[in-house]
DNA sequence: CACCAGGCAAGTA
DNA sequence: TACTTGCATGGT
């Protein structure tokens, strides 16, 4: 439909071409919604590895369940999650998010996702401890909202072809995707589900697509 | 040994 | 507004 705006269709090739390398992702890893928001705050600045572990001590005590963690004394849910880090910190995070499901949707994540895309990511940086990238994974990946993330593959992807500099605003990488790209869940979810895993695969260096149109388009 | 990992909040200038 | 610092374990 805008063919006069040749960077809508550059990025959608940059799409393309990883998708077909590498397949779809399947992103987030996690059984459950919850399971997602709950992984979001535990792998802030801190390797996924780690959160697996977090993740599965969780499960060994049935904590991926929002009365449990309502009910659970915080001293002993950063014991739990004691692998990923700041984990008095993270425990506390937590808390506050599950609070807030209790006391915004009664802890039915259902009724949740009914609710308007903006208003829930402005209610969302309300909770202590979310932030604009956890916040927009809990939209996309938890609630499947139509909504970009923006985080250190995400930068760093973006810097190595020199389309931004290490000083960009959040909002604005954000709005570079999702003013360039069709308003999609499932590209949102899988475009950015492919620059981190290819991010990890090439140690955050190595430009994706050599002759891609990319390579000559600058903001 | 040093450095980093799928951030965020609070403090300072 | 733009930096800086604390939070902390586990892998390379």
């Amino acid at each position: 439909m805008n063919k006069e705006d040749p960077k809508k269709e550059l990025l959608l090739c940059v799409f393309e071409r990883l998708l077909k390398a590498y397949g779809k992702r399947n992103w987030w890893p996690a059984e459950s919604p919850l399971e997602v928001m709950i992984g979001c705050i535990l792998t802030q600045n801190t390797a996924w590895k780690n959160v697996e572990k977090a993740i599965a001590n969780m499960k060994k005590k049935n904590l991926i369940d929002l009365h449990a963690l309502r009910s659970i004394d915080v001293g002993e849910l950063s014991e739990v999650i004691r692998p990923v880090g700041f984990y008095t910190l993270k425990a506390k995070r937590l808390k506050a998010l599950v609070d807030f499901l209790f006391d915004e949707f009664k802890g039915d994540l259902e009724l949740m996702k009914r609710m308007d895309q903006h208003t829930l990511r402005k209610r969302l940086l309300g909770v202590d401890g979310v932030g604009p990238e956890t916040a927009d994974s809990i939209l996309l990946y938890a609630l499947e909202k139509p909504i970009f993330v923006v985080d250190a593959y995400t930068r760093r992807f973006l810097i190595n072809h020199g389309l931004f500099d290490g000083r960009a605003k959040y909002e604005r990488i954000q709005a570079f995707f999702m003013s360039n790209l069709p308003e999609d869940t499932y590209i949102y979810n899988e475009f950015h589900a492919l620059i981190v895993y290819l991010g990890q695969k090439h140690c955050r260096k190595v430009p994706i697509c050599k002759g891609c149109p990319l390579e000559s388009g600058k903001t």
